[in-house]
DNA sequence: GTAGTCATGTAAGAGGTTACATGATTAG
DNA sequence: CTAATCATGTAACCTCTTACATGACTAC
């Protein structure tokens, strides 16, 4: 059901339409909540069925319409009450750390490849959540400013201080990858120099070819 | 298709039954991958039936019998294909991050009972993956020792070099999780002490009464 | 005998991915 | 006029969760 919070937690900072909601799931938020718009839309038509949410139909240009979407009370009190629910932890699916747990089915190289994708992917990551902590302190974000003109200043302080402490996270976490993704090229190449044999670097026997049974 | 060459990397060590593969899901890998027995069964039929196990069927006591499973070479081939390939990254969802990205909509107790529990989750975790680092170093896992009697000496080492690498990331990640829970249940003592009001504190307007309009 | 473990299934439904599909609007 | 962007859907398929279901075996 977490679809449903994170686009109750967004539209709470300002009405908006699918489209802007998939926006957002495409950018710095992804690596907290993403969906495809093939998800969005139905899951914002229930919603609206379910009374979480208020639809305005706003005209565009001469013929086309959009449907913008805003909270209400309701909405306001199932996010209250998400929040009061204990979350329990369920157990991960981690395909890198599987792969990587069984790399001596794979090849140097290969294993290789995949550990500076990883390192890639979680310096990209940190790059970007790093300009966007930076961007929130600034008050340079749009969405900030429109959710802070909602409440009252005195909670400005709160909102901005777990927005940053969200993000934090996010970098910890990269961080933590990125020095895990490093030890494994360095093993990687140490294994290589002393030349320890993997089975994947094996050429893989036909299994319908006669070999010595 | 990660359930499939997770169940088939367990199945090199040694052939097993549902029941057996089951029990490893529950246990310390429940952190790379896991899955419930209403998945096991069905994937391994499927499995063998697409020709990348082969089954044994074993009596046991009296009446009843029990499959054990078995990789064949179809099987390590999908396993050596797998690690060929590059796995790529898919947008995240995170709901303990996202949740505190809007604690400002719960209450000082709902955030600080969740980040407790975040940090315990991932102690907890912690311990256990340690322990399992110095089981693997001693060389006092079942199912390791399987797994290197099936190779050349030559392997042993990059073997339990991966095995302890991948783990090692489990380490980092819950450590850095827990960091990361403390790092909130301080911010929340501060900002708390500092009188900062939280719209989550606030009680629930009732939504069908007659507020000042 | 009975409780706990061993052992294996089915099925409904929720959530997510990928592909198919369409059309209006705007900026160059 | 043409490409990019805005905007919103449907549908098939896969994966995962949760619940229902059953029965044999073993240790006490």
């Amino acid at each position: 059901m977490s679809l449903r919070h994170a686009l109750l937690a967004l539209l709470t900072a300002e009405p908006m339409t699918g489209y802007d909601l998939v926006k957002y799931f495409d950018g710095t938020i992804a690596n907290m909540w993403s969906a495809p718009h093939s998800q969005i839309y139905p899951e914002l038509r229930r919603m609206e069925a379910d009374g979480l949410i208020d639809v305005r139909v706003v005209p565009r240009g001469e013929r086309a319409q959009k449907r913008e979407y805003a909270v209400n009370e309701n909405g306001v009190a199932a996010l209250r009450t998400w929040q009061q629910e204990l979350a329990d932890y369920q157990p991960e699916r981690d395909v890198y750390r599987l792969r990587s747990a069984h790399f001596e089915l794979s090849t140097y190289d290969a294993a290789r490849r995949q550990l500076t994708e990883h390192r890639n992917h979680y310096m990209k990551l940190l790059t970007d959540t790093r300009q966007f902590v930076a961007d929130i302190e600034a008050r340079r974000v749009p969405l900030l400013q429109q959710r802070l003109k909602q409440r009252p200043e005195g909670e400005h302080e709160a909102i901005i201080a777990f927005k940053l402490f969200a993000f934090r996270g996010e970098i910890t976490k990269a961080e933590a990858e990125i020095a895990w993704a490093q030890e494994g090229l360095d093993l990687l190449d140490d294994l290589e120099q002393r030349g320890a044999p993997l089975f994947g670097e094996e050429p893989a026997r036909d299994p319908w070819s006669l070999g010595p049974s």
